[in-house]
DNA sequence: GGTATTACTGACCGGCGGTACAGTTTCCGG
DNA sequence: CCGGAAACTGTACCGCCGGTCAGTAATACC
């Protein structure tokens, strides 16, 4: 046998990703996942120690690759712009690109998978999901905060509950788009999202679109 | 026994309804919903003939009720202005103030759950989110229609979009409300697209806030 | 070339899952 | 007061579920 386990420890980790965005957590039987997977239960069982275990690495990788998609957009949009305001749109621009890719109805979050299954994942879990949406908070209030005195807002607001709302823009497209079957509707919302942003820091000076 | 099967039946569907939104459809065991009901297996399956059957009771019970909340919304913020664009805002306006009245983490929205279960769920039953969703955007569509004949936008949108982005808030703050226990997300998040609409249709003349 | 380690197999188990069903109580119309 | 429907009980069934374990093949190292 090869020596290389990693291999079918991620094709493992795929698949049961797939199966949980699709019929939740408590859906994901481990028999399903390793038939599919085309292994036996003891592979299963020897990379992960429970299901709970493959739940906690899951929302690990999720999270790493999360946060660097996050990083990815910020650097580019940082190297593109030098106002904050723009770098912003930008950010939030890049998104809507990926968005816009998108053909087929897509998977969904993972995040908001495991919240919806909150009584049956692990605590630890339940809370490197939080860690992740503070982060994104934590992000986007800095920079939106440096947005924010350069440009006065034209609405008072509270700067963390305008970066909240681009994350609650990103879930809750996820959610329209699943149930409408409009691939489409993710980057729509996005634009919305952005919309607001512009209108909410534009000068009100000469004009906003162009 | 009592003759009248309605109590039992209300009783079963509260609770599964709870445990649905705490660990979904499929963590959502009949033993254990008949437990905390205090009910034996046959009495749920007299009710329901599968649980499925009972899924399907939930989401339209769920529809029903949702659909009220709307008309009612709706119909109270018609009474309490004649320009569209007030009705409009003092709509979402009126869900703001219910959601600022939760106190502690709420369960979370039925489509959602469902949504992210989807696999585990009948066509029916998911047909039934999906009516609900375009039921919202056609409505919001038509009122925010109106609003846009008499306020052009200050950015050029596809209004059915715009009337997404209501319920994309909806969705995404419940998530980010429950993930982050913070109860007073929601209403936060509704400000924000109470904001967005705002400054979308303000005119552009004397002052948007006061 | 032997040996330790890693990667994997496949059979097995106790339990809980959804479902079926035959019987029992309650109540209402006649 | 009696038949019959509605509401409910208790139990038994069986498949699937998460998890265990003893064993085997392949490789890496010495």
């Amino acid at each position: 046998m090869p020596r290389d386990g990693t291999v079918t420890r991620n094709k493992i980790m795929d698949i049961a990703q797939q199966m949980v965005l699709d019929v939740g957590l408590s859906g994901t039987s481990v028999d399903k996942v390793i038939d599919r997977a085309g292994v036996t239960k003891g592979t299963f069982f020897y990379h992960f120690k429970t299901k709970h275990d493959l739940a906690a690495a899951l929302i690990e990788r999720y999270a790493d690759q999360d946060e660097h998609h996050f990083h990815d957009a910020m650097d580019k949009a940082e190297q593109l712009a030098r106002d904050p305001l723009q770098q912003l749109l930008i950010f939030v621009g890049l998104f809507i690109e990926m968005a816009e890719r998108l053909e087929e109805p897509f998977p969904g979050c993972l995040y908001a998978s495991y919240c919806y299954q909150s009584g049956a994942i692990s605590k630890q879990s339940l809370a490197q999901v939080e860690r992740m949406m503070r982060f994104w908070r934590q992000q986007l209030t800095a920079k939106i905060a440096a947005v924010g005195t350069a440009y006065p807002p034209r609405i008072p607001v509270e700067i963390h509950q305008v970066a909240d709302h681009v994350l609650t823009t990103f879930e809750g497209a996820f959610i329209l788009a699943k149930v409408m079957k409009e691939p489409k509707l993710a980057a729509e919302q996005l634009v919305q999202c952005r919309n607001y942003l512009e209108l909410l820091f534009a000068t009100p000076g000469p004009r906003i679109n162009g």
